[in-house]
This record gives structure tokens, sequence and C-alpha cells, in this order.
DNA sequence: GCTTTTCATTATGAATGCAAAATGCATTAC
DNA sequence: GTAATGCATTTTGCATTCATAATGAAAAGC
């Protein structure tokens, strides 16, 4: 330590924060991540690795640890010898996926009415209000990261971090849905009331209530992607 | 051998056999999650790449790429610039496991009943009865891989090639917790007795009885597993 | 004698190189 | 004119190589 020299910022105020440095392949994986969920890359497409090195600047080894991490999460399908191929999200396997959400959603909430304390409440009433707002606001996508927040929040609370673990992963994935978009007013307006509702057996601490109504909201959720798919199935771009 | 070299056997009489080779990837993949499943690894070792290059005679791309994979399945963690360790399955995690499983084989169990066939019902029966045989002999392994199979059968009957993945995915990584050696005797009768049970409400096809059974079973499951983690938590090697 | 520092060794992260497979196109046969 | 074949190019699978961070041991300082 000749000189002040590499004196961090505020050395001894807070406690070793590990510097972040991420591996180029954590990146990698998180970006790709998000082209295939924004749809950048159309379900279908090859995705040749030449393309994609150039596009996030490294070499083909990151990128090819990449891939094999994105298709054991089944974002992506590797077809040998011919490079990887964005998988599609059928209709049917989305319905699949809101009723393994569904049950998981159903447990957890009867799992946090337990748990849940006053201050985790208020905190779930804040992101409702929040929500709501947005709601009146008509601000769709505001609405759906709250309403996204809420539900993950619940599950959170739930203390099952394997619970959690899979629902996130399953959040992720149904992403590529986006029945967002196409969300009726009357549907939009029929979600609020049931959010209501699950806040009211929340704050009750009403499990077996709760477990109903996540049940049943996830029902219509699907039911509303469903016809969102229908209507768009495939590529947009 | 310019003759009638690639004369493959019985050329005509089988449809298009494609050639089975596996990419080095897939198979040090496999072999690796088998390493760790029969605890080949204990838990908690550092696991050097040069070893494992070595020990499946392949370089370090191909087994970067498996160690990333199995990472995102959790069975090994890498440490950023330190390699990677076989994750240690804790009691916790294991219960957390058993309650996802619990939920995910009662909503099973319930789509299973609306739809399984006559014939299904006569493939569970069959197992069943080749389980109990097994208990009869005293035959832990083979008692326990057909109880495995009964259980993945009621899955992929249900239909919800989603919630089979997810619940297959589980099973893989709970078996680690090996908890089926310290079946004590008592246990094994009463896990007979609910696997019975299970049968009937299959072939009544009583939904609602069957998810209830299910969620029993599992709860008692997780208890006897809990009690062999703690009598055992660690490495064994 | 104990701690600290320095340096050699090793292991990991990433890039490049090489062989095999796949793809596209031009040519040829019918 | 159409379909099949051969060849050049591109892409992928894997091995090797290079750079940097971590590990361990010896030496220096207190």
């Amino acid at each position: 330590m000749s000189g002040s020299v590499h004196s961090g910022p505020e050395v001894g105020t807070r406690a070793t924060v590990p510097i972040r440095r991420v591996s180029l392949h954590d990146e990698v994986v998180a970006r790709l991540r998000e082209l295939v969920l924004e749809g950048e890359l159309a379900p279908g497409t090859r995705v040749p690795e030449k393309m994609l090195c150039e596009r996030f600047g490294v070499s083909r080894t990151p990128l090819r640890e990449a891939l094999k991490v994105l298709a054991a999460e089944g974002l992506i399908r590797l077809l040998p010898n011919r490079g990887a191929e964005v998988t599609r999200l059928t209709p049917k396997e989305a319905e699949e996926m809101f009723a393994v959400m569904a049950v998981l959603e159903a447990a957890a909430g009867e799992a946090a009415c337990r748990r849940i304390r006053d201050s985790e409440i208020e905190e779930i009433r804040a992101l409702h209000a929040r929500m709501v707002e947005r709601y009146h606001a008509g601000d769709r996508p505001g609405y759906f990261d709250l309403n996204q927040a809420i539900h993950r929040r619940i599950v959170e609370i739930a203390g099952n971090s394997v619970l959690a673990g899979i629902y996130n992963g399953l959040a992720i994935r149904i992403r590529r849905a986006r029945y967002a978009a196409n969300l009726s007013p009357a549907r939009w307006d029929e979600a609020v009331r049931e959010h209501e509702a699950i806040l009211a057996a929340l704050v009750a601490r009403d499990g077996t209530t709760l477990a109903r109504l996540m049940t049943e909201h996830l029902r219509h959720k699907a039911y509303a992607a469903a016809a969102a798919l229908r209507d768009e199935p495939g590529d947009v771009s």
C-alpha cells in the first residue's frame, strides 16, 4: 500500500463488499436468456454460435457453455452438429406450466399464511396498492411487474426455497407467453378483484381460502394466456 | 473391407435407426451426475477439473460444459476461480423437496384419476405386486426401485409433462438422501400399507382420496428421510 | 518464535486451432 | 427439365494453448 493508492471508497465503513466480477459465462447466460425471453430471438430460429459471439463480443467457449445451460433450462434445444434453436412455447406447454404454478402457489399461500409477519403483510399491501394504482393508470407493464412481484413475494414468504426456485424458473419461462399484452379490460378488472381477495385472505391468515383463491386466480390467468397464445401462437417478427 | 462394407445389421428390416453417436458432453453430464448421485463424490468435496478429465478421458472443454449444466441443476456449486464442489443435501433442503414433491404428487394423483385407463391401472397393479413381493423378500433396493417406478408412472399418467419433468428432477436430486437404507421395519410396513391404499384409490378413480393419501405418504417419507439425514448428515467416506 | 511477504506452482477462465460433420452450390447424369 | 452427385465453404465438437487468479511454501521482518 505505497501511497493511498488502492484505498477503496470508505474503507472500513462497510463490511467486505465482494467485488462483483461476474464471469463471462454467467453474463452470457443472463443476456442470452433475456434475448430469448424478450422474443428478440424468435422461437424456432436457428442460433448460430458465430452470430452470438459477435453480438456479445466473446469467444465460442463461454458462449457454448451458456448454450448448454439454457438447453438444460429448456429455453433452447441443441441439435447435434447443427447448433441450437429457440424452443417454441406451445399452448399445451403453457397450460401445463400454469397448472404446476397453480399447485405451487396454492401450497405456498397456505404456508405463507402460517408464517407471514405483520411487517410482511404491510409489504404485500404496499405492493398491492401500487399495483392497483398502475391498474387505474392503465399501465400494463407496470401492473404486470407488480403483479409478478406480489406472487413472488408470497412464494418467498412461504419459506420453502426449493419451491421458490422451481416457481421462479417457471415464472421466467412463462414470460415468453407475453399474455399480459392481450389482457382484456374485463379480465384485467377481474384479476384486480381476485388480488383484493387474495390480499384479504393473507391479512386474515386464512390459508385454506388463500390456497383456493390462488388456484382459481391461476386458472383464470392460464385461460387468458391460452387465448393469447391461440391468437398469436408463433413468431411475431 | 471395400466390399459390402456399410451393410448395417439387417438392412431394411428395421426402420432407419439413427446411429447413436452421443456427444461427449452429454455422456460426461450423465456420468458425472451418476458419480454425484451414487455418492462416489462425497458432498462438500472439491472437484478439480483435471481429476475428472483423467477419469473420463476427455479434455476440459466438454467437462466444463458438463459442470455448468450440473451446477444449473443444483448438484454442484461453482466457486468463481476455485472450481466446483459437490453440494451438500441439507436436512432442510430435503424437507423442502419432499414438501414440493408432495404437492406435485397430490396434483398428479388427482389428474391421473381422471385420465387413467384400465390398462394403466393393470400396469400399476403389476408394479405394486412386484413391489410387495420385494418387500416380503426383504429386498430393499428392489423395493425402492419399484416404489419409485410406481410414483413416477402415476405422475406420467397425469399427462402434464412439465410437472413430470420437475418431479423427475426432484426425484433425482432427492436420491442423494439415500433414506431407503435406513428404512425401519415399522416404517417399511406402514409404507406398504399406504401403497395399498393408494392403489385402491387409483382403482376407484377417487382423485380426492388419492391426493390426500399421497400427501400423507410423502409426509411420512419425508419424516423417515429427515431421521436418516439427521443420523448421518455428512460425508460417509 | 511468529507473522508477513514474496515467489513458484497449480488450477481456472477464456481464446484459438484443428478435424469432422453439415450446408450450399455447381455440375453431371438421366 | 429434374434429380442426384461431388466439391467448396461454413459450422460445430473437441483439444490445446494462453493469461490470470488462487494455493502453498520458503524467506524476510518484527
